[in-house]
DNA sequence: TATTGTTATACTCTATAACTATA
DNA sequence: TATAGTTATAGAGTATAACAATA
């Protein structure tokens, strides 16, 4: 509650210097990442966009055609959370869905040019946010930090732009702070 | 829902290989770190024990003589939560809540000898856990990481010991693998 | 009969705020 | 009157499973 706003804050309530125990590398890795996560979603609030969401839009962005099953899949979602994400992203206009012709079970989606447009806003706030996260690194650090994380995420099998999050919810009643 | 139990996958369905647009380091921070502290929280299921109630055994253990109030600040967790926290540990005789003869409103949070008994396997947890989760790293760059994490804990002025998750709930009705 | 998408129900969880007791 | 802890309530959000339409 104290600085919230603040990116790369100068004034912690309580240093990490003295701990006789130091954090092991795991907890590290969550407790930035959960920030970072957090941190993200607050930028995300001006565009009415959930990280989910965002994240779907980049799937469909890159995946052309899919229909709602294979995003759920991709998303590690269940069907019907992708249902109440794309309701809102095809209501506020950024999203089509069609049926297919040759099987109208089937949604093909795909977004429209204003999809397109929120998407390259999306790019950019990531560029920002990876930016600001990282910004006391050196760029050296930054490339060693990529190719672990990489090494990481593929040795766990961790699907390519996939959030654990995105199956969860993340709204905080008051992160209207960005707004 | 399919490698849901192994540690470091061999067989990931989609590999990242391809990925024309790599992630952005933000991103795959707060991928590895969610994955890794769902596998936490998988690891402490068998003691019955939230990651919220593992973070609160820590604190408990490091700063004596906490009260209730100190050790919600310091989980970044809401009074009511660390009563709900407590309540199962008192009941399960791993913490003693003691009025304090000075001020009688407040309570001294301590460690039962269960409770010290079960923080020690929760570092064992903590240590398999790290191993698992970087055992494709050389031990420079579990040097490395463990750094430039630190760095970011601490230019982002994330309290020692407190998850930003410690907060949200976290636990799947079927998360049943290890038990 | 199996599959895609949707809806609806039930459930879990959390925070807010009222409340009690101490100070 | 202010603070520590507790309780209760209300609100948000998710998954499960039933459903409708296609195949």
């Amino acid at each position: 509650m104290d600085n919230k706003g603040g990116e790369a804050a100068a004034a912690p309530k309580r240093t990490r210097k003295s701990s006789a125990t130091p954090q092991s590398t795991a907890f590290l890795l969550a407790q930035v990442g959960a920030h970072g996560a957090d941190r993200f979603a607050q930028r995300l609030a001006p565009l009415r966009l959930l990280p989910a969401q965002a994240g779907a839009l980049r799937m469909i962005a890159k995946g052309a055609d899919l229909n709602q099953r294979q995003l759920a899949e991709r998303l590690q979602a269940v069907p019907s959370r992708v249902v109440s994400l794309l309701d809102d992203l095809e209501q506020r206009g950024l999203v089509t869905r069609a049926r297919r012709s040759e099987d109208r079970r089937s949604h093909a989606l795909a977004l429209t040019p204003s999809g397109e447009a929120v998407l390259t806003q999306l790019r950019g706030i990531s560029r920002d946010h990876d930016a600001a996260l990282l910004s006391v690194l050196s760029e050296t650090e930054k490339q060693s930090l990529h190719d672990i994380l990489s090494r990481l995420a593929e040795a766990h099998g961790l699907p390519d732009g996939a959030h654990p999050g995105f199956g969860r919810r993340r709204a905080s009643p008051h992160e209207t702070d960005c707004a």
